[in-house]
DNA sequence: TTAACAAATCATCAATTAATGATATGATTA
DNA sequence: TAATCATATCATTAATTGATGATTTGTTAA
């Protein structure tokens, strides 16, 4: 694969990471599996777009899911994605104020 | 700050990763500090493009830079920068297939 | 086998953003 | 101080994408 379709591949790779509704759902399963049911109430988010993002999620391997029953539980799909969590908090605790700062993105 | 800026905030940190052309300029940066005309260099991005996401990627705390004369060099801001990408790559690497195959990005 | 519940998909719309080309700023050297 | 080199900024354009509401699929229980 040529460098300029890794990178792109890597973009799409961050890019899961680089959304406010993503990033909420992410923040969820921190503490464990969930439902999209109980998803959507925890981010307050609509059912539709809960359930595109974690669409988008699953897609990127970020995340995993089981049926049970009715209800679909999705997770974090190991420990290494839970580690990177972990790992940006810790960049980002650094530049929490450029961040903030930063005119360039506005979402 | 409420949680939901926070999400909002910790949505731009990842958005500085999550482009082609920053990253190329960031995997560019690994092997040290360069000027911009080297960046344009090897990236194979305009001027004034490679300029745009340089002040961006600066803006929000991943590089500092620093004048010599004519030039300005260009570095990874610390080593937990650094540190964050080499430990993305380790988690990229699992998920490779998955996001090659994703179709919900393009670019 | 129908009703109710859980989740996914689809089309559309609005907003964001990356790239481009032109221009401006700042530093050095002739 | 004029010319040149290095970089930043600006306005515009085109493409991408997140949110919404409606619909569909799939599962269970009445």
């Amino acid at each position: 694969m040529l460098e300029k379709e890794k990178l792109k591949l890597k973009a799409k790779f961050f890019r899961g990471f680089a959304d406010p509704t993503r990033l909420a759902i992410l923040e969820s399963l921190r503490s464990g599996e969930k439902t999209v049911t109980e998803i959507v109430q925890e981010t307050g988010q609509s059912q539709s777009n809960v359930s595109n993002h974690l669409s988008c999620l699953l897609e990127c391997g970020l995340l995993k899911n089981r049926r049970d029953g009715k209800n679909i539980h999705y997770s974090i799909r190991n420990a290494k994605v839970e580690k990177l969590l972990e790992n940006s908090d810790i960049v980002l605790s650094e530049v929490y104020r450029e961040i903030f700062e930063c005119a360039r993105y506005e979402e």
